[in-house]
DNA sequence: CCACTGCCTTGACTTAAGTCAAAAAAAAGT
DNA sequence: ACTTTTTTTTGACTTAAGTCAAGGCAGTGG
């Protein structure tokens, strides 16, 4: 288990922060451990604080009415998620659960919001956050609604390459039924497409190694958000 | 026209700040007059400053790579927009354009980044608009994601019906083609649910103004996001 | 080595919603 | 009031993607 200070001074969140500053944070955070498959809150439930990912995987998921997922985001280390109802309206507007074994930092919303105000870096650092989930849900939006499946696979794996840093082959971290609902869509559909890019000579599969033939084809694929 | 001073301190944004500090705010604004269609910024311009609407109308929206356009949001008097990029990324992540003649505040990012680092207050109300954004956003996948059109017109209407206060009938304040683009549908599509709604006595449809004939309905539509 | 379980794939079928084209209705300009 | 233009509706058709059901494959544990 890594030293607790040294997961909070590598979280982006508190980039910049002084030693002192790090350290009042470190003060008003609380350790949970969390089994895989734990659900950490559900939409709706009233919110006391947010968290940090020390260690672990979590997703954060919609459930419709017939109990179908959607999932919003995957989070890992130095993620922090729940931010939402802190600053505005209360109550978490998404469902959290643990992938795996996770170890979590808690952070109680009034102890958090009085470092806000009295760190401006702090203050800017979550905007900066907030921003970026913004930016992100804004590429979600798009891509659900602009884009078929495939072009929505397409920036996945475009994403996923260059994250990984690699051109020639990508690996999900992430089951294909979680990668589906993670794209808006069902396991059927997914694997389905995942043979036709096979077959159209983009891509290459094997287990949760994707070598990508042909980036340049999945780049166009991507943007226009349709085969063919 | 309104008061410049007026008009900040009735935004949201800048609840609660004290007489001197709307004054500051007040400093760093620009005047920015714009004719109806005029676009503001394209996806991918730079970014240096955000705007407040103090009137008229103001659409956000993504255009796919056929030219398909799905609004994000639509904003009023009192409503920023253009915030991301002063805090991430300093490129917008989606287009802007006026829906009416309006007239906007434009802050530059530079001032108000340093307002926001000497009030605690206002970079809490910052917090506090984003969060409500990222909230608003993961309705928004939700209904693209898990609900089919017919729960998502349901969704809009019972919204409608909450900000106008009637339980009775509410006027749309935007034209059917432009919520076809808010729903994430066409305006066909949109035309033959709403032809559909009125078959089975849920709403009954006069122009811009919708009766509600069966509210409980509408809001059963729009939790299971389906019809039947 | 084999049964059990979870995950992924394939096939046949259905359906929601998009496309294209044209008519009808409303709004706007002269 | 009468064009002209924009918006909305309707019809016929296509298609992407969902549902349901069955099989296959892989890894785990007895």
């Amino acid at each position: 288990m890594k030293k607790i200070l040294q997961i909070i001074s590598d979280a982006p969140l508190f980039n910049g922060l002084s030693e002192e500053q790090l350290n009042d944070v470190r003060q008003i955070s609380v350790d949970k451990f969390c089994d895989k498959g734990k659900t950490i809150f559900l939409e709706g439930d009233d919110c006391n604080g947010f968290y940090i990912v020390a260690d672990g995987k979590v997703k954060i998921y919609k459930v419709s009415f017939e109990g179908k997922e959607h999932i919003l985001h995957i989070y890992g280390p130095g993620n922090p998620f729940g931010e939402v109802p802190v600053f505005a309206g209360r109550k978490f507007p998404a469902n959290a659960q643990t992938l795996l074994k996770s170890h979590l930092l808690f952070f109680p919303r009034t102890g958090f919001v009085d470092l806000i105000s009295k760190n401006p870096s702090l203050a800017l650092n979550m905007l900066g956050v907030l921003s970026m989930r913004l930016r992100q849900f804004t590429v979600q939006i798009e891509n659900l609604s602009l884009k078929e499946v495939p072009g929505r696979l397409a920036s996945y794996l475009v994403y996923l390459s260059q994250e990984q840093g690699r051109t020639d082959v990508v690996t999900l971290n992430i089951s294909k039924g979680q990668l589906a609902s993670l794209l808006g869509t069902i396991p059927e559909t997914l694997s389905r497409i995942l043979t036709k890019m096979n077959q159209q000579h983009l891509i290459d599969t094997s287990g949760r190694n994707i070598i990508l033939k042909d980036l340049g084809g999945l780049e166009d694929l991507a943007e226009q958000g349709k085969l063919q």
